[in-house]
DNA sequence: CGACAGATTGACGAAAGTCAATTACGGTGG
DNA sequence: CCACCGTAATTGACTTTCGTCAATCTGTCG
């Protein structure tokens, strides 16, 4: 029953915030899972009745209108959280876009424990308004770039998060594998496949980038993309 | 000093956590500020010096790129929170769209009170989740939706909004006045001036809506206006 | 009453979307 | 290890939507 000491993310996720003792009584809460690739874990407009702590895998969460226009308003990485705690229904789908193991606690055991425990509900709040902050850039991003700036911030943001899944020491990587398929880069920005496509292929033409591969992509020059961003 | 107890938004303001001798604390650290429309309180990548409750008027929160498109990220009505607690920097600009009063409070201060009274930070928590989920559904509007789809759901969202400020009964107002200007709607949307414009008489021309004056929205056809969103 | 900011309207252009055909990748099985 | 298949990605031709620029109109406030 010991898996949290163990734990990968038990530094990094909400879970530092408690101590040993805690953590003992939150870990028997909580249950191992492994998604596949695909997996759906919730459905927009479900019921919230799990939350749980990201342990490996990247995830995405969407939304979809009724003739299968999908934006992804949301992508997760290890140590994040996912879940609507505190009563509300979820409002968006959650699925696994790679292989994934989480750790997960019904949302009301959940509830419960938190507000019994104010240094988790801080971190919970610490969390949800740096999330805030980085999704209400995005809405500037969906509402007033053009189809090339939104690529170009992407790659770098990209670049940027994957630092670690790349195993390199500090700074950014120039050279990374994307979790996602076009379809899903396209879901990401507002965009459809040709579009990313055809500014992909763009940039590769100006010598800013390589895509050796489908999921593959190297930076050649970074100051480059970071001009086409500059307007910010 | 007791102002607290005289609110218009005691009840429903983030304060509705705190019991009277809590209160009382908070409201001396408290001060009240009038705004005057078109007023800047914070601005983007400033650091965070304070936070407050609206206790009247409306704010938008936006950010802006540095060849001048803007992007409203974030409207903000009475008995709402603004500024950002713990430590971050403030990530867009508030400003004032009516004359407005708030509350105001020193980051510093608040941070500390706010650590030491769980019930308020979880009712933060609880704003921040729900403001999160909103943000959300904005992205889907702006990455997905066309120009009427936009402004349908702005204005049936406005309606529902708007309620109480038209002292109506129950149900949502079916003539109000907007807060924005068409270049703020725009910005919120996503579009130019131009397109709310064209937009918007069409929705004239069909029916669907009056506009009166600059200002003034009179929906006609309810139902009308919902297909066009109906693809939700 | 008049001036000016804000809103509308029109003509045009550019950016992104759509539809369809082709190509390339990556996994599978022989 | 190679050939094959299916999915994903690219490419091309064309359309649509929205943005741009400019002129005109209108409501609001002094």
């Amino acid at each position: 029953m010991d898996h949290c000491s163990a734990c990968v993310v038990r530094n990094s996720a909400i879970c530092s915030a408690l101590d040993m003792d805690e953590i003992a009584l939150l870990g028997k809460m909580g249950r191992h899972h492994k998604l596949v690739a695909g997996q759906t874990l919730m459905w927009e407009g479900e019921d919230s009745l799990l939350v749980a702590n990201i342990i490996d895998g990247v995830l995405k969460l969407s939304t979809s209108l009724a003739d299968g226009r999908e934006q992804i308003v949301g992508v997760v990485y290890p140590s994040d959280f996912i879940g609507r705690p505190f009563g509300a229904r979820t409002q968006h789908n959650v699925t696994a876009l790679t292989d994934a193991h989480i750790c997960s606690f019904s949302s009301s055991d959940f509830d419960r424990f938190a507000r019994a425990h104010p240094e988790l509900e801080h971190k919970l709040l610490e969390r949800t308004l740096a999330e805030l902050d980085r999704t209400r850039r995005w809405l500037l991003l969906l509402g007033r770039m053009t189809a090339s700036e939104k690529l170009a911030h992407f790659l770098l943001d990209m670049s940027a998060r994957l630092v670690k899944q790349d195993c390199r020491a500090a700074g950014p990587a120039d050279a990374f594998d994307l979790p996602f398929g076009r379809q899903q880069i396209a879901d990401i920005l507002g965009l459809t496949i040709e579009t990313v496509s055809r500014r992909l292929n763009d940039f590769k033409a100006q010598g800013l980038i390589e895509v050796p591969s489908r999921r593959r992509i190297e930076i050649l020059n970074r100051a480059g993309l970071e001009s086409i961003t500059d307007a910010v």
